[in-house]
DNA sequence: TGTTACCCATAGACATGATCTATAGCTCCT
DNA sequence: AGGAGCTATAGATCATGTCTATGGGTAACA
């Protein structure tokens, strides 16, 4: 019926052998000499077996008791190195930080995070996992990433959603149509031109056409691409007006290879949002990021 | 401060994780599930790290606590099969019987008990180790081996003595010697024939010394030689009358290759004695080993 | 869409069992 | 002979582990 020894028991009879003296257990672990004593005794009567024998200058193991060490030892160095790889993790020298998004995020907007996550915390490696936004929502109900970071708005009662940046989206095109670089254009303006815009199901696309639905109009595409930088480039060699987030063409902006296509009416700012399951508790590295982005 | 957890917690923590549930690591190990709650709780706020995500259908390993149950489930293999072992122990299917003698009380008078031991116990290891009287006993003070078995008397304060068979030790003589066969010699008589001994250090050269002392003699041998083997070939071969333990010749006195000399005095018979370590507890081969024997 | 069944968390009462104090015996060392 | 150090034992105490009772949540199913 046993089912085994308390595992405290186990803790005492190793100090007690490793320190040959039941006082020396004692102080060790805190505690008085009766109670090793009484500690070790127990595990002599669960065995039936003599542990140790008792002379005046403390306690030597027996045959038995040293093939109990043997084992017990072992244990005791694993427990140890589990309590220590616990702090670790804890502390974030250690561990393992599982984050997924688009690309775009993670080049124009996650990069100077991670990059800072990673030098305070070299400990932790980093996973990233790229999807699209509804990917991204499924390796986080799958618990395969620890969080995502995606385009809001998510309405799932299953994630928590932590607003965390806003970024603009914009029109951009390059020097071909630099005769729209000072106009304001209206939306039926802009239709005149051809317009690339990124494929079908991403959420910016989902935005834009919806905009301008409200508005009566509908907006198709002459280019549609799968990736931000191509989007960029197509925009840059004349080929079209990119559809793009402000904020990930800030370089091409300021070197003018690109300019922003100015509209009568505003576009809407659009949040981004790290996700996190609810009934999934955060790692700690977890937690960590979580709080350096938001 | 706090030198670890209670063990008692990774047991307990350990079921949760293999089980899946808190309710079936409760049933595992007779306990309520509340209880289980509460010490996964305390490991959990000790670490400052969530160790499961618990649903509807039980818990599931967070990635820290995987990391976790890895050092855990070696350590609890590790102590399962602790227990194993020194239940193996006890029952005599495992451990080693450390027994210091002479080769001539092995070969002669222990090998009947040993051959049953070992058929008894064949997991149970067997160290002969043999010396004289007084390498036994720093053997057996020095822990190197159980038991001791010699010819006693022994005085020694620190050892346990359990007499155990009694030994007649007399003169053989061979056909060489036939003349002898039905006399009765007085010490004078028997000291007209060439004598051989055990070696100087022994305690039969001792006891025999001394007896001849007492009655006002000196036996010198002709023979001195170091084993009861070469005694008994001497003798055979008619090199002399050799001292010797009856019960080592029984079969020569049988097949007549030897015959007993007998004396007008009484031999003293010599007891065998089993000596242990008082201060050293028994193991339990040691135990049953000694149970045998006496 | 209710309903059931199973899971875990929490609160608080309770009792077991670990721990303590006090004491005695032993051995080694001075 | 006396002291210092060790362990064993007995018995009192109290902390901690365990229980009961309860509530809330989720999944499965009708």
């Amino acid at each position: 019926m046993s089912m085994g020894n308390n595992y405290e028991l186990y803790k005492v009879f190793y100090w007690a052998a490793k320190t040959g003296s039941l006082s020396q257990a004692a102080k060790t672990l805190y505690l008085t000499q009766p109670s090793v004593s009484h500690a070790v005794k127990q595990l002599e009567e669960s065995f039936g077996v003599a542990l140790f024998y008792r002379n005046a200058r403390g306690v030597e193991l027996t045959q038995e008791g040293a093939v109990l060490f043997s084992y017990i030892e072992q244990s005791h160095i694993l427990i140890t190195l589990a309590e220590e790889k616990m702090a670790a993790l804890k502390n974030l020298e250690s561990g393992e930080l599982r984050i997924g998004g688009s690309d775009s995020l993670f080049k124009h907007y996650l990069l100077p995070y991670l990059e800072h996550f990673h030098e305070h915390h070299p400990g932790v490696k980093l996973h990233l996992h790229h999807g699209t936004t509804p990917e991204v929502i499924t390796f986080l109900k799958e618990g395969r990433i620890d969080l995502g970071v995606v385009r809001m708005p998510i309405i799932d009662p299953q994630l928590e959603v932590k607003e965390s940046f806003q970024l603009q989206d914009c029109f951009v095109a390059g020097a071909r149509y630099a005769e729209l670089k000072d106009a304001v254009l209206s939306l039926e303006e802009l239709l005149q031109h051809p317009i690339i815009l990124f494929s079908r199901n991403s959420r910016a696309r989902m935005t834009i056409t919806e905009l301008f639905h409200s508005y009566g109009f509908s907006i198709r595409p002459e280019i549609e691409v799968g990736s931000v930088d191509l989007l960029i480039e197509f925009a840059k060699r004349g080929l079209g007006i990119s559809y793009v987030t402000r904020e990930f063409v800030s370089k091409e902006l300021e070197e003018g290879a690109l300019f922003e296509v100015r509209l009568n009416v505003p576009l809407p700012p659009s949040q981004v949002g790290i996700l996190t399951k609810r009934s999934m508790p955060l790692s700690s590295a977890a937690q960590a990021f979580v709080r350096l982005v938001g």
